[in-house]
Parts: structure tokens; sequence; C-alpha cells
DNA sequence: AATGAATGAGCCTTCATTCAT
DNA sequence: GATGAATGAAGGCTCATTCAT
């Protein structure tokens, strides 16, 4: 109908350049509203100011307020599986975790930062959301293994290139408790923000001596 | 007005029995609610009817809906610490938390267990809201202050029972270790349910190692 | 749970009187409203006000704007069954309908008056929307057959007081004719208001003959 | 601003071949929309995508939707009239108006057939917005009269044929019972679909011969 | 103490209409 | 002429809260 552009309500079309860039302008106001209020909380309304457009437009991106949620998680879900792959694994890993941890126990959100987690809040939200929305669960579970996947193939080249020997239980081990220290640390920093940081630097300390080395 | 009996409405009368068994219900309600719903789509009206009481009377027991929710973080972050404190740590410290983490897992509420955690769901909610309300924040880290309290002692406790020398900051880092471990395979339980669990006891046998013999 | 009192909202107790006279009072101004507006430009609001009550408690009574237009559809059929009952085959018929035909003329909704068709719009509304709504068909023509048994039952007792021999077919042919002028006219009556009355009341005796002594 | 032709938006000018032919789409598009779904359901996007044009094109050949329902109903009345004065009354009348009491009994949209009310639930919706519309009753009724006067014609043709003496009191009796039957059948179709067809045929057999030879 | 009817603010969503291109 | 992005005013509906009984 008309072959020089594609509407953004017309499902079969490749999104054009300007409503791809209207979606991410209305995902991070999402994303702030979100972070600031919860997703049940926050209003289309709060979100449509916060981009700056009227509430109706917000319907030519999106279907509803539920297919928001799932593409602002979508998005920070490969937006934090990036993060993991831009950042290998390095002798300084205690040093940016306890500057992360920093950011964490501000509030702030994290931007430009390599964090998995950028916003603490959003990360707590999605989490409860997966245990109620199957549909999120699944879109939660598979992005997980693929950074599961990620994190592997670090501790395997760590290893190669130690001389260590490749043990796949023990990098499954490894793997795992490196990824449950990282988000326990989240959870720690909003529940007690007060921690002294040498306490959080020898806590790391030992469980990445742990993930590095056994 | 009711001669017999001091109502809950009266803010300078201690509550009666009654009114503290009713209270009781309504949480127990709540919290049901609270865990497959979360904090705002749960209804008043989903809580009364849950709690087998009238929409109306609930407001004689709390001033309104936000009332409800500090009301049960409150009550859940004591039954927490009190979990903590009942269940001394032990040499089956692993096998508990791999039983706990099943149950997680699953995305079942814990009744009659001695969980830190009874719903990660809930847990993760409040974390959330602690980071957008500075009541909750400071509800949460009041409380959190005892429970590390709580842990530390247990670990000094092992400590001169196995004739270790007592090492305060290292105590304070054991301490961060063990409640990060917990909480982050809480997480862990959620976004990945499928782990498997020798993996998940390996790992933590490798950080229990840590907390229990550094 | 409360054993005195059953709510309108729940769908297992039979409904209280006061349920019954407010749903009664919703129906009342419904109608006036559908009659004035349609169903789809009629706005709850409308329906609500000229109730007299808050929008929110229509809710209680009403599933949505769709259950009114179906409840309001049922009753008006319901009563218009009870008009044919209660109006008994007479000589006067021609009178009747052009009396009825009168009130349709101007436009009026009929009350008190032993009508058909108590509303010329809202028999038309209905009508267009049994097009549409698969589940509006169906109502719509269990009651038109009991309408019509209720007719055909008419004539037949009208025939055996005059000695008249009983033919099944003739009394369906009867039935149909009867039915077909009557609404028939009231289409007449509302697209061309003007027409004379004497020629209005020809025709209906040519018609009633043959309905009457065929 | 077009220097070669004169635009739809210009009123003083007379709208191009080209422009009619638009509207013309427009109003078919248009009508198969307010036919499946009423005149207020159907949104004006139903219309553009059903013509094939933009929603912002619509406005250059109608003021608004209203004024969209209106050249509709003009039109549609036209074609009605068109209808009857290229069908002459026959022997077989009935048999046509049985054949398309069958399509209307389906709910179908008839095109191409000489009926004088197209869809049912069109010629419904129009009449009740009739008894809304000053406008809209009016153009109905100046539509009407020259339709009883297209129907009288015939009628006066028919006996000056067959030799009858003219008698206009008659004549005005005959067309009112010939519109009001057909008018009313209509109404029987939508509203009990599953009438034996003979029973139509016999109840029309014995209308048709009051309407042509009394 | 207890009920549940009643309210009204506000939420999500739709849609007629306008406007820049 | 033509597009479709953008707006803003409602509309249907929900729900925390109040109140008469």
């Amino acid at each position: 109908m008309a072959p020089h552009s594609s509407a953004p309500h017309d499902p079969d079309a490749a999104p054009s350049a300007r409503a791809e860039s209207q979606r991410e302008r209305i995902l991070d106001a999402a994303q702030r509203c979100f972070i600031a209020r919860g997703f049940h909380a926050a209003t289309v309304s709060d979100i449509a100011t916060e981009a700056g457009i009227s509430q109706g437009l917000m319907y030519r991106y999106f279907d509803n307020k539920r297919a928001m949620i799932l593409a602002l998680i979508e998005r920070q879900l490969q937006s934090d599986q990036q993060s993991m792959r831009r950042n290998p694994l390095s002798a300084d890993i205690v040093e940016n975790l306890l500057a992360i941890h920093q950011l964490w126990t501000r509030g702030e959100s994290i931007a430009g930062v390599d964090a998995a987690i950028a916003s603490v809040a959003l990360y707590a939200e999605i989490t409860a959301e997966a245990q109620r929305d199957p549909v999120v669960a699944d879109v939660l579970q598979r992005h997980d293994r693929l950074t599961t996947q990620t994190v592997c193939d670090w501790l395997r080249q760590h290893d190669l290139a130690r001389g260590a020997a490749i043990d796949e239980a023990g990098l499954q081990r490894r793997t795992l408790l490196m990824r449950t220290v990282v988000e326990g640390l989240a959870m720690r920093a909003v529940r007690d923000p007060d921690i002294a940081p040498q306490t959080v630097r020898a806590m790391l300390a030992g469980a990445m001596a742990q993930v590095l080395n056994d």
C-alpha cells in the first residue's frame, strides 16, 4: 500500500528507523518509571509524560502496557548479556564488583557501566514477576541459560590460559557461585546499604578465589 | 462504644487478644495474596475474601492498604529473624539449603520450614519496595542488622566450639558471604529453576566451607 | 458467610429484594438511554446518571455494559410476551393497533399500554444487534417462538369459538401475517409518521380480516 | 494548489469524476463496515482500511464520521428507490420476495439483487437513528414519500392494465399494505430465521392477492 | 464488631480528528 | 492528493476507601 514506509502498526513490515527510535524512547521512559514506581504502580500516563508523547501514541508502538513490560524485560536481559560478554574476567573483578556495589548501594541506575544488574529494583521486580507470569519466566530462563553459558566459557578460557585441567562439573559449580554471589550482593546492597566496603572486598576476594582458582 | 473490649480502633488501648488474632488472620491472607499477585496487583477485596471477612472490617485493623503492606513487611522480617535464630548452624546446612532451594524452585510458599526467605517473590518485591520507599528501607535495614548480628553470633559460637581463634573481621566477611549466597541462591532458583541439584550442592559445599571453616 | 443477606456479587445466591429493585432501576435508566442514544452511543456514565447512582455501583449489579444490554433485551422480550398474552384478540384489534400506531408515530415510549413493541427505536436496535451478536440472536429467536405460539393459540381459540375447522398450516400463515403486519407497521410509523390514519385503518382492516376470518 | 483538477475540498467546485469515484469507494467500504458492526461500533479506521486508503484522506471527502453516515443513508435511500422503480410488479412478486427473504434470513448483504432492503441490519439501524436524529428523520421521510408514490404508481398501472376502476383511497391502502408486509417480513427474517418457507409463501400469497387484486 | 452498599478518583485503552510532510 | 504520526477527549472498568445500618 505504501511501498516506501512501513508503519509500526503493520505487523508484517520491518519497523522504520523512526519507529524504532520511538520504541526506544518509550522503553527508556518506561524503564525510569518502572524503577521508580514498579511495574504495576507506574501508569501509562507516567510513561507517556516521561517520554514526552501523548498516551494514545504509545499504543501505536505497543499493544498494551503488558507488552511494554515484556519488551522492557527482553531488552534488559539482552543488555545484561551484552554487558557480561563485553566484560571479561580479570584480576580486577573484585574491585569492579566493589565499585558496582557502591552504585547499587546508592540506588542509582547504572548507565554506561558494564554491570550485569543495571538497577537492583528492576532486577528484583523482574524476578518477582517471573514467579507470577509464565511468559516472563520463560523469557527469563532462556536468557539465563545464555548468560550461564557466557560465564562458563569465560572460566574455561581462564583455565586454559592458566594451564589448568578442564573439569566440566567444576566449571558449572564455579559459574553458579559467581552468579549467586553477584546477585546476592545486589540484594545485600539494597537491604543494608551501610556494609563496610572492606568487608565486601574481603568477602568477594574469598568467593572469587574459589571462582577463579579452584 | 464497645464496653466489654478495647477496640482496635482505639489507638490508646492495648489490642485485645481477639483483635490481635484478627490482625494475624488478615496478614496471613495478605501474605498469600501478595505472594500470588504482588503488592499492587493484589486488591483489598482479594485479601478480605481470603481472610473471610468483609472489606469494611479490614479498615478497623489497618488504616489503609499501605499500612497492611508495612505491617506484613515488618512481620515477615521478624519471622525471618526468628527462623535464623531457631535454625542453628549445623553440618547439614548444605542439605538444608538444598532442600529449600527445591521449594524456591517450585515457587511454593514455604510454611513450617525454617527458611529465611519464605517466598522469593515476596522477598524480591520487598527489596524493590525498599529502593522506592524510605520507610520500608529503614525498617529493612534495622532488621537486617539484627539478622546480621544473629548470624555473626552463630559463627562466633561455632568458632569457639571448634577452638578457633576469634577474628572479628573474618566473622563479618563470613557472615556477609553466608547471607549473600543464601539470597543469591533464592534469586537463581527463580530465574533458572532447572539447575542440576548436584551443581547446587557442590557450590554450596564450597561456599559453606569458607563460611564455617575459614 | 452472611446468612441473612445475599449480596448481588455472590453469583450463587438469590438476589435480595433490594438488589433486585436496584437492577430494575438500572435497567429502567438503561432503557431510556438506549432508546435515546442507542446501545453503543449510550455511555455507562449516562445510565448511571439517569439511574441516580455512581458508575462504580453499576458494576455490582452487572458484569459490564454488554451484560446490561443483554439483560435489557431479555427483559424487553419477556415484557413483550406478557403484553401479547394479556391482550387477547378482539373485534377492536384494528382500533387498538391504530392507537398504538399513533404513539409509535410520535416516537414516544409506551408504558402501561399492552403493545408488543414498546419503543420502535429499541425494537429496531435489538433487531440490528441480533444480526451481529449470536447471543442476542439466540435469545431473540427463543422468545420469538414463544410469542408465535401465543399468537397461534389465540387464533386457534378464535376459530374454535366461531366454529371454524382447525387448519394448522392456515394458522401458521395467519400468525405470520399478523406479526409481519404489526412489526412492519411499527417501521412505517417511524419512517413516515404522516400517513393518514384512515389509510392505516383501511390497511389494517383488510389484513386483520385475513388474520381473523380466513 | 492542484491546478489541474477541482479538489473535493473546494466546496465551490463541482467534484471531479475521480473525487466522485473515491467517495463511492469510501461509501461502499462504510456500508460494509456499518452492516457488520453498526454506525457507532464501526471505526473510521475500519472504513479506511476497507476502502484501501489512509484515514487522513477520508477527511478530504467527508467532513467527519457523521457526514459519512448521512451520505450513506442518503445513498441507500436513493438506491432503494431505484430498486423499486426497476423492479415492476409481476406475477412473480411472491417468489421474488421469498427468495429475498432467504437472503435476509442468512444475514447476507444483498448486492445486485433488486431488494428494497439491502441489509436488514442497516435498515433497522437507520430506522432507529431516524427516531433520534431529526436530520435523518427528514431525509428518511422525504425519500419515503417518493417510494410510496412509486409503489402507488405501479399499482395504478397494474389496475389500468387489468381494466379495474381506479380508486385512490384503495391504492393508498394497498400501497401501505405492500410496504408494511415487505418491511415486516424483513424484521421477521432476522428475529426468527427458521420460519418454514411454505408458510412465508402462503402468507405472501394472501397478502399480495390483496395488494394486486383488491 | 461487622457488613456490604456506595462513591469517586483514576487507570488502561480506543478513536475521531488534525497536521506535518 | 495522500500519508500516517500524533493528539486529546472520552469510554469502560477497577478499586481503595467511606458510611449507613
